[in-house]
DNA sequence: ATGGTTGCAGCGCAA
């Protein structure tokens, strides 16, 4: 089973560079984070057309997650436990093939102290959730846009981004707490030493030209997943296509049960 | 150099 996420940055803009990505990569599992539209809005026909389910969790403007897959879904959930009074769209999780995969828009953090506060009450909630399948046994995925650069290695200028929220030692602990669980980072996993493995280059400063970029898209396995973990790498080649997101799409393959 | 770029929405805000 071959699943991926891709934070689009909207896929009002981004559809056509989704479709074009999909019909050649043909993931099995596809979370999209940062679609900006209500569930309405969203382009269910287009990815239906291609042999999708559809299962979004929007909002007006902001954030907004979604879960498309080839097989068949079951149990979809909407919003990460914790805090009903929390309205942010960032969270949707559903059984594919015995595997609960749970796509994830983690907070940014940046832009004020409150933001970071925020990010760092979700980031527990993460971690609650996580416990709560391990306790379960239930083989999971957490996939998404985590907003976290987990070590220097995963920074291109890491001074420059010391007091960045995506490095912040506050944010890289809760992140070590998570993997402290037991979970296994994909990537990592199977690439500890590769240099320069971006997932995201800034729109700003001509980041995609220079290679000025960051690894903050991620998936963590439980146990039993990261047993059967095949590979995982990042399609840099999508952020080099035009009106590309400024993500690329990062996949893993899990091998189906012994 | 407190800059620059993109998307949404309707102009400042979030990233």
């Amino acid at each position: 089973m071959k699943i991926v996420t891709w934070n689009v940055n909207s896929i009002k803009v981004r559809l056509p560079n989704v479709l074009e990505w999909v019909r050649a990569n043909t993931p099995d599992v596809l979370l999209l984070q940062e679609i900006k539209c209500v569930d309405a809005d969203f382009p269910a026909l287009e990815l239906r057309e291609l042999g999708y389910e559809v299962h979004t969790h929007g909002q007006k403007t902001y954030n907004g997650v979604a879960f498309l897959s080839r097989l068949p879904v079951s149990d979809i959930s909407r919003g990460l436990p914790g805090d009903d009074a929390d309205d942010h769209a960032r969270w949707i999780e559903g059984t594919v093939a015995g595997i609960r995969i749970c796509g994830l828009y983690l907070p940014n953090g940046n832009g004020g102290e409150e933001k970071f506060a925020y990010k760092l009450r979700w980031m527990a909630r993460l971690e609650a959730r996580a416990e709560a399948l391990l306790m379960d046994e239930t083989p999971f995925v957490l996939a998404g846009d985590f907003n976290i650069c987990p070590t220097a290695a995963d920074v291109w200028d890491p001074p420059a981004f010391a007091g960045d929220a995506l490095c912040r030692p506050e944010a890289r602990a809760a992140w070590r707490s998570i993997l402290n669980l037991g979970l296994t980072e994909a990537f990592r996993g199977l690439h500890p030493d590769r240099p320069k493995a971006w997932t995201f280059w800034d729109y700003q400063g001509a980041a995609w030209r220079f290679d000025h970029g960051l690894r903050i898209d991620h998936f963590l396995l439980s146990p039993a997943v990261a047993d059967r973990l095949i590979a995982c790498d990042i399609d840099r080649d999508a952020r080099g296509r035009e009106k590309a997101s400024d993500h690329t799409p990062v996949w893993c393959a899990i091998g189906d049960v012994a």
